[in-house]
DNA sequence: AATTCGGGGCG
DNA sequence: CGCCCAGAATT
């Protein structure tokens, strides 16, 4: 390995390391708890730091051990979860959780902790080397573009693959692991950032080739963009007269499985068109509600009903409007109630609710 | 190797 | 509005 590199980085971590709620300053001398890690490294996953500070303290309040988060009712964790995205996470982060509660705690190397659901190559090295103290190569999208750039890796992703992970490989320290990773990521979120990067205050901003050669924002390269196709579909909220709400559980195999949601077409399968979950006296609005996911853009027209009190809910299920909160729907649902409370059908004394 | 998974923040 | 984020699972 490249000490001086590693030794420059990890002076620059001891400096300016980022305080955030599930890290252990370093020097510090305080051993980080494997479950806190664990989880902030699950909600991480292709998420912001901002996004989950607020998840994560929520979620350890609720739950402050994995052993409690294991006996948890799944719906409550789904619940929780609602809004941070990607929420076959939070299937996996269940499972996970009771199959190391059942084991009596995580295991403490890579290769056993890539055999857990939701833990992949990022997730198993991260856990074993800031938790644990092991040597493991850490590669997410800060270490790609660092490495891209300090060693000017022109190759696009992701065939860059095997080229970034031998880089870092080579700087990875069998000291201080943990804290190697998490300045990298430092270093990649403070410092070496996609748009404009601070050259000018970077702990390698000597060694770095992209920099030496201008081509830094270049770095990495990446394949060209396709096109968002665009998808339609139908929602149908109801309510009844006592103010509760029909809505369902959507099935674990679809998009958004597990999240309470209206119900409708199967947009996320292509389907357009869909009966109303119940009989009624359905209308159409003339706004519908827009929102974009990562692959494909999405229009949903919104029926709305006022619906008598005898109503059977069929499929779906009545939630009573004291238990009702938009912060237990996905965004895209949230997104819909807003247009269907622009109706004075739906809308009645209930407070605005902001997509 | 390519696709499918959300959602927010920032230029 | 485009881009990217402490990626994983599936095909």
């Amino acid at each position: 390995m490249n000490a001086d590199l590693s030794n420059d980085l990890l002076a620059w971590y001891d400096r300016h390391a980022r305080t955030l709620p599930w890290r252990v300053p370093p020097g510090s001398g305080a051993k980080p708890d494997p479950y806190r890690v664990w989880l902030s490294e699950v909600m991480l996953q292709q998420t912001t730091v901002a996004a989950v500070k607020g998840y994560f303290e929520r979620f350890t309040a609720r739950w402050p051990t994995v052993e409690a988060l294991a006996a948890a009712e799944d719906a409550d964790v789904m619940a929780e979860w609602a809004g941070l995205g990607y929420y076959a996470r939070a299937r996996n982060l269940l499972a996970c959780a009771r199959a190391v509660a059942a084991c009596g705690g995580f295991p403490r190397t890579e290769a056993e902790l890539r055999t857990l659901p939701g833990i992949g190559a990022y997730t198993a090295a991260s856990v074993a080397s800031i938790a644990f103290g092991q040597r493991a190569v850490v590669v997410d999208g800060n270490v790609e573009r660092v490495m891209t750039r300090v060693f000017d890796i022109a190759t696009p992703l992701p065939a860059a693959r095997n080229e970034i992970r031998a880089y870092a490989d080579s700087l990875t320290p069998s000291e201080r692991p943990g804290d190697h990773a998490q300045a990298v990521m430092d270093l990649g979120a403070t410092i070496c950032t996609p748009r404009s990067p601070a050259c000018v205050v970077c702990p390698w901003r000597e060694p770095c080739l992209a920099r030496k050669r201008g081509v830094q924002k270049d770095r990495p390269v990446k394949p060209p963009k396709r096109e968002v196709p665009q998808r339609r579909g139908v929602v149908y909220v109801g309510r009844r007269e006592d103010g509760a709400w029909l809505l369902e559980t959507r099935g674990a195999d679809r998009m958004l499985g597990g999240m309470l949601g209206w119900p409708g077409s199967a947009w996320d399968r292509g389907e357009e068109e869909a009966p109303p979950p119940v009989a009624g006296p359905w209308t159409a609005l003339n706004t519908e509600a827009r929102h974009g996911f990562s692959h494909f853009a999405l229009g949903l027209r919104v029926m709305v009903a006022r619906l008598p009190l005898d109503t059977q809910a069929g499929q779906a299920s009545f939630v009573p409007a004291d238990r009702f909160s938009p912060d237990m729907i996905p965004t895209v649902m949230r997104r819909v109630l807003a247009v269907a409370l622009t109706s004075p059908l739906i809308a009645d004394a209930e407070p605005t609710v902001q997509a």
